[in-house]
DNA sequence: CACGCCTCCTGTGCGC
DNA sequence: TGCGCACAGGAGGCGT
């Protein structure tokens, strides 16, 4: 999925976008298990800001009164994207008088393009925001991870665990290296799921980690890490999810920025999909394997237990 | 509690 | 060309 450079980038687009723009509609995926809720309280509300936590972004919402009390939690899961699209001119086949209530979700059955379907339209929406600027906030996501629920702002706590948890920014000043090293060192689970946690650190997925541990030439499944590895890597973090954002971020599937462009970090991984390949340090074959349930990649004489 | 495994989904790319 | 399978950037839940 997106990490948190991805998601970053995602803020930046969205967020001048989406600024004080009042929600006047929202339709969302009927799906059974969907992973969206209480979407009906962003109605009438306006949206404040986009933030951003680890890889969640965070739009508090300004009731009529003015105070901020709900809050609308955006995830992207493996495959979520935003795309902001003009609002349909109201379809002169439109059966009058009905339909009104619950606008018919751009979802169709994803295959059928068939009779006059644009094929550009968008495929895959699980949810859509009418905005009073006569645009739709689109939210794609075809494996349906993402997730999107309006709770009390902040109160996080039973209803998104990850998130009530999360750990410090690796870009600010909470990401003390002290505590990094002291975390890291009192747990025995491979280094590699401690970064994926969230809990040591925020925002860190799959790709980052394979190319933080490359920078700082630690194994990915080793369990003890001590003080100079742990700064070492606390640095090597830091290092990548800075260039990854100044990059937007990593397309390597199916990650998209709201304008529907790639991130322009993929040319500079070191570890994550270079399997096979020659370690851009040593030369060495760059070696696969599986950690914590995920793919791994990783320079078999630069990154030793 | 910490850890590790399984699951939730759909699409794609590969090998046969 | 077609089919089946493995795999995909995340997180939650459960068993040990």
């Amino acid at each position: 999925m997106p990490e948190l450079p991805e998601v970053e980038s995602v803020r930046r687009q969205l967020a001048p976008e989406l600024r004080g723009r009042r929600v006047v509609s929202v339709w969302w995926d009927p799906y059974p298990r969907t992973r969206l809720s209480d979407l009906h309280l962003l109605e009438g509300r306006r949206l404040e800001d986009v933030h951003r936590r680890g890889k969640y972004l965070l739009c508090p919402l300004s009731p009529p009164d003015g105070r901020t009390d709900l809050e609308l939690v955006l995830h992207l899961g493996m495959t979520g994207s935003f795309r902001l699209v003009p609002l349909p001119a109201p379809d002169a086949h439109e059966e009058p008088g009905s339909g009104a209530d619950d606008e018919p979700g751009p979802d169709r059955a994803d295959e059928d393009a068939a009779d006059g379907a644009d094929p550009d339209a968008p495929t895959h929406v699980r949810a859509s925001l009418v905005l009073d600027d006569d645009r739709v906030l689109l939210f794609r996501d075809p494996r349906r991870f993402g997730r999107m629920s309006v709770v009390p702002a902040g109160e996080y706590r039973g209803r998104i665990p990850t998130l009530a948890q999360l750990g410090p920014e690796p870009l600010s000043d909470a990401f003390e290296v002290g505590r990094f090293a002291a975390a890291l060192a009192a747990t025995s689970a491979p280094v590699k799921a401690k970064l994926l946690d969230q809990r040591l650190v925020a925002g860190v997925g799959n790709i980052y980690a394979d190319e933080a541990l490359w920078r700082a030439r630690i194994h990915p499944a080793s369990r003890r890490v001590g003080r100079r590895r742990a700064a070492a890597l606390h640095r090597a973090i830091r290092e990548v999810l800075t260039a990854a954002i100044e990059r937007e971020g990593t397309t390597f599937r199916d990650y998209q920025m709201v304008n529907g462009q790639s991130g322009r970090y993929v040319d500079l991984l070191d570890a994550y999909g270079q399997g096979d390949l020659p370690c851009r340090r040593c030369g060495t074959a760059m070696r696969r394997t599986v950690i914590a349930q995920r793919g791994t990649t990783y320079c078999p004489l630069c990154q030793r237990p």
